[in-house]
DNA sequence: CGTGAAATTAAGCCCCT
DNA sequence: AGGGGCTTAATTTCACG
C-alpha cells in the first residue's frame, strides 16, 4: 500500500468507469501494471466493492434523520433487527448519551414515524431521540490521506 | 422511472462492474436496452457516480465519530471550512439539541481531537459534543423502494 | 448487429535483495 | 538465483452508435 495505490483508490472513487489504460496515465504507470494493482487492492478488501451513487431524493429516500436510541440488554438478533428495517442506512453502537446511534433516509416524515414505532419493537429499545436533518453541506466519501 | 429502473440501480448498488448483458438478463431486457436505461439514469442525476466502496481502517481511518456542533450565527463561508477538513465526510445542518451534525474518521483518537481544535477555529463555534462509535453493526446505500 | 475500444491474460524484462 | 512489479502484446469481451 503505497502512495501510487492510494492516488488510485481516490482516482477510482472520483469515477470508476475510467479505463485503467487512462488511470494508469494518471499515476505514470501501464495499463496493466494499473490493472494489477487494482486488482489487488480488491483481493485485500481494501477496495470493498464497486457501487453507484444513488441522489437519495430521486428514489423517494427525501428525509434524512439520525436516531440516538437507547436501550437495556440488546438481544444477540438486534442488528439483524435495525437491518430488516430499509429505511436504516447506518446502525453503530457508541460511547456517550445514547447506546446506538442509526442512519435513517425516509420518504415522509410520516415513513420517519413508522421507523421508530419498528424500533420500539424492538426487544429492550426504552428511548429514541430524533435528530432531522435540514440541509446535507455535503456527504463524500472517506478521504485517503496521502504520504508515508 | 419504474420498477426496472429500481432493479436496476439496486443491481449496480452491489456490482457496479459488472456488463450491460449482465444486467439485461436480470431484468429481462437486452444489453442495448439495460445500457440505455442506465445512461438516461446518469443523465437525469438518479445515479450520481459510479465509485468504489473502501475500508476505512485499510486507509487509515480506523476512528469514527460524530460531532454534534453549536454555533450561532454560521458565516456563509461554514461550509468550506468544513469541507477543508479532510477528515469530515458528512456535514449536516439539523434540527434538535445542536446546530450542525457532522460525520467524522479520524486515523486515531488523537486525530480526532485535532480536528475538534479545527472545529473551534471555525468562526461561531461555541460548543461541540462528541459521539464515538464503538462498533459499526452496518453502513450500507441508500435502499430502493420497490413498486409504484 | 458491427466496429472499435477496453478488459484480461500471458510472456518476457529489469531491478532490488 | 529469485521474486515482485513493470511493459508490451495478444486474445476475448463488451460498450456503444
Amino acid at each position: 500500500m503505497d502512495d501510487i495505490d492510494r492516488m488510485l483508490i481516490g482516482l477510482l472513487q472520483e469515477d470508476a468507469t475510467q479505463s485503467y489504460a487512462a488511470l494508469g496515465a494518471a499515476v505514470g504507470l501501464s495499463s496493466g501494471a494499473a490493472h494489477e494493482r487494482v486488482r489487488k487492492l480488491r483481493e485485500r478488501g481494501v477496495i470493498r466493492r464497486t457501487t453507484v451513487d444513488v441522489d437519495p431524493v430521486a428514489v423517494g429516500r427525501g428525509v434524512l434523520a439520525y436516531v440516538m436510541v437507547d436501550g437495556t440488554t440488546w438481544m444477540g438478533d438486534t442488528r439483524q433487527a435495525l437491518s430488516a428495517i430499509p429505511e436504516i442506512e447506518e446502525a453503530h453502537v457508541i460511547a456517550g448519551p445514547a447506546s446506538l446511534l442509526i442512519k435513517v433516509r425516509a420518504a415522509t416524515t410520516q415513513d420517519l414515524q413508522a421507523v421508530l414505532r419498528r424500533l420500539f419493537d424492538i426487544n429492550g429499545v426504552t428511548r429514541t431521540q430524533t435528530i432531522v436533518a435540514l440541509e446535507t453541506f455535503f456527504e463524500r466519501p472517506v478521504h485517503i490521506p496521502t504520504g508515508p
